[in-house]
Parts: C-alpha cells; sequence; structure tokens
DNA sequence: TGTACATCAGTGAACGCGCGTTCACTGATGTAC
DNA sequence: TGTACATCAGTGAACGCGCGTTCACTGATGTAC
C-alpha cells in the first residue's frame, strides 16, 4: 500500500541509524540485510526501495556516521576543557564495551578493502578529523601541528582496536591509560586555539 | 588412500602457512575453508582431517603468526639498528600494501568478537610484543618504559590502519611518516638494552 | 622375504543454512476531474 | 466537495549462490604373520 511520503524518507533515515549503529557493533559482513530490517520494525523486502544495494549502504551510512562524528568532534574542540573530554571518551572503557556508539573508523577501518564505496567517505571522515585536530596543536615549540595531530589520531584509535582486541582487563586498561596520559603530554597546559 | 605419515604433518603445516596468509590479507570471513584447502593443491573435504572447525584453524593460525612475529621481534630488537629498522618496516609502504605478509594484529583484532577462539592466542601476542618493546626503553629520564613501549604500539598499530584505509596516497604516506618520526625521537640515542 | 589385510588421508558429491536480491501482489494515499 | 483511479512503499515467498560441514567411497601405505 502506498504510505505518506513523510514516513517514507523518516524509515530511510531509520534504516541508516539502525545500520551504522549495528556495522559499528559487529562490523559490516557481521550484519546482514535482513537483520538491519528488522532492527527498524520492517520485513526484508523494502530495502531496495531505499538502497540500491548493501554496499551502497554501506557507503551511505559511513558519510552519515561521519557527518555525526565530525559535528561531535567541532562541538568538542570548541575549548580546551572540551577536547580533553573528547580525548577522556574515546579513550574510556565505556567507548571499549560499546562499539555500536562509538568510532568508526576503529570498527570500521580494516574491513575495507582496495575496492570499495566505502574508502572515498571514510579517507574524508580521517582527512577531515586530522585537519581539525592540527587545530588544537600550534602551541608545542618545535612541533608541526599537524604532525601531533597524526600521532595523537593515530595512538586514540590503535590504542582503542588493542584495548578491544585483548582480554584481559588490566593490559587492556593499561593501553588506555598510559595512551591517554601520553596525549595529555603534548596538549597545550591550557592554553586557547 | 593412505599417505605417508611425513606428508601428513607437512600438509597440516602448509594449511596454517596458507590459511595465516589469506586471513591476513582479506580478513577471517573473507576467506573460505575451500578456498584455503585450494591454495593448499586440495580439495576441501580433508579439511576436517586435520582441524575440527574453522575457528580452530583461526586460532591455530593466530598461535602460528604469533609465533613468527615474536621470533623476527626477538631477532630485529637484538640491537638498536635492528629495532629502528623493524619501526621502519613496520611503518612502510611495502607492509601497507602487502598485508597478507604483515602484522597479524592490524588485520585481525578488530575482527574478533567478545566470544571468540582467537582472542586468547591474540591476547599473549600482544601482551609479549609489549613486554619485548618495553626492554628498548628504559633510557628516557623520566618516563616509564614500559608506558613508552605501550604508546609506540598503539601508535603503530593505529598508523597502519588508518593508512591502509584512506584513499589517498599523499595522506596515507604522511601519516606513516609522522608516526615513524614521532617514535624515533622516544628511542634512545643509540645505545644499547 | 612374501602375502593378506587393516588403516586412514584424500576425493568429490551432497547437506542444510543464511545470505543478497527479486518480484508478483496488496491496499491506503494522493490526485484528477 | 465527492468519486474513480493511478501510485508506489510494504509484504513475504522465492531465487541462486556460496558457505561450513558431512560422508560413503578410494586405494597406496604400513603392519601382522
Amino acid at each position: 500500500m502506498r504510505y505518506p511520503a513523510a514516513e517514507t524518507a523518516e524509515k530511510h533515515t531509520r534504516i541508516l541509524q539502525e545500520a551504522t549503529r549495528l556495522f559499528r557493533e559487529r562490523g559490516f559482513s557481521g550484519v546482514s540485510v535482513a537483520e538491519i530490517m528488522k532492527a527498524t520494525g520492517l520485513t526484508h523486502g523494502p530495502f531496495y526501495n531505499h538502497f540500491s544495494s548493501k554496499e551502497d549502504l554501506m557507503k551511505e551510512s559511513i558519510e552519515y556516521g561521519a557527518g555525526e562524528t565530525l559535528a561531535n568532534l567541532e562541538t568538542a574542540s570548541a575549548t580546551p576543557e572540551g577536547l580533553m573530554a573528547y580525548i577522556d571518551d574515546y579513550l574510556s572503557i565505556t567507548h571499549r564495551d560499546c562499539p555500536e556508539q562509538g568510532c568508526l573508523v576503529a570498527t570500521l577501518a580494516t574491513e575495507i578493502g582496495r575496492e570499495n564505496a566505502v574508502r572515498p567517505p571514510l579517507t574524508r571522515l580521517v582527512a577531515a578529523t586530522v585537519d581539525r585536530l592540527a587545530q588544537w596543536f600550534p602551541r608545542r615549540a618545535g612541533k608541526e601541528a599537524r604532525s601531533d595531530a597524526i600521532r595523537v589520531y593515530a595512538s586514540m584509535v590503535g590504542a582503542i582496536i588493542l584495548a578491544r582486541a585483548v582480554q584481559d582487563d588490566k593490559l587492556s586498561r593499561e593501553i588506555l591509560q598510559e595512551v591517554n596520559s601520553g596525549i595529555k603530554t603534548m596538549l597545550p597546559p591550557g592554553g586557547t586555539p
């Protein structure tokens, strides 16, 4: 049957939201189209009324998630305290244990191959994150702001991946804690950008 | 038909080698049992003469690869120059482009869930790598050797994952280069352990 | 040493299953008059 | 404003396919005598 136009647009967004959540939780190949549609309360048939393929959804999902991620980073990095809190959250036990609400680079980066529609939006997200972080490191003497931003970002991504992988809570917490305190020594001691 | 006992043992190893190579290249779920067996020159049937399940192979594969990885690290880190070269290799374009010969943590860490036979051997690999690297950072004043080792390892893993994910060769090389030079400033300037 | 037979890794067809995707059909909505 | 009809998102069965896994069978090897 025919549905109101507003409902249709809303359902498109709902599929994207559920897909983004599930992809972050279990990866692209760990989630089926039917499961995503079930999470939105629909059967799997109308999926192809909204997206041309699963890969198309993956791409749109990354774009959707990247937009949210960058908006959060933008807001958080408006103040020095905000950026500190952002890094604390990224390297928190909560982020480690709840990937479905967390960084999509950390969960999905290894799964995209050399030929994949998901690469361009993910590339833009990484580039934009580096650019934004670089605005926060101009103060340290003798260091390039952008170099520090890249080092900080790489260590954050590496830390959350290692912390999630190891089956040893003590080691896992140690990784998050040590990388966090390492980054804090690089941040300007209270200055504004 | 029956085969010589020596051949059987050798085939077990060959399956492990091919599986380890393919898993690193395309992840656990990206490689089928039939494909692994084909790579060893056999049909897929006798797989279950060697392993009880695919997950069992994944576990043995990580153990096999971890042994190789740690042996390489042990040899390389016998001298300061060796460790430098090890880090250069890890953050090289070759390692970025040839995951099938590279670090299995970088390729497989995100794919293991919370309930997975692969976690224990991977945890041992991470713990052993941190322990080994920590032997190289006792010289810097005012820093804990183990803290530095964790920061270095996390940034290496993060850097290779980001460098592989982005579809932008300039940014990709920049990530590898900046993380590399960042680590070099942490290494003792030529001392022995 | 020669013969008869049990062993068991490899063969390859087959299994059940879940996947991504398709499609004939439904029926309330939106539109034309 | 009321009526007739075209629209099209949702339904749910079905598709072809590749997956992990199983199994009856093969036949050279290793062993018992």
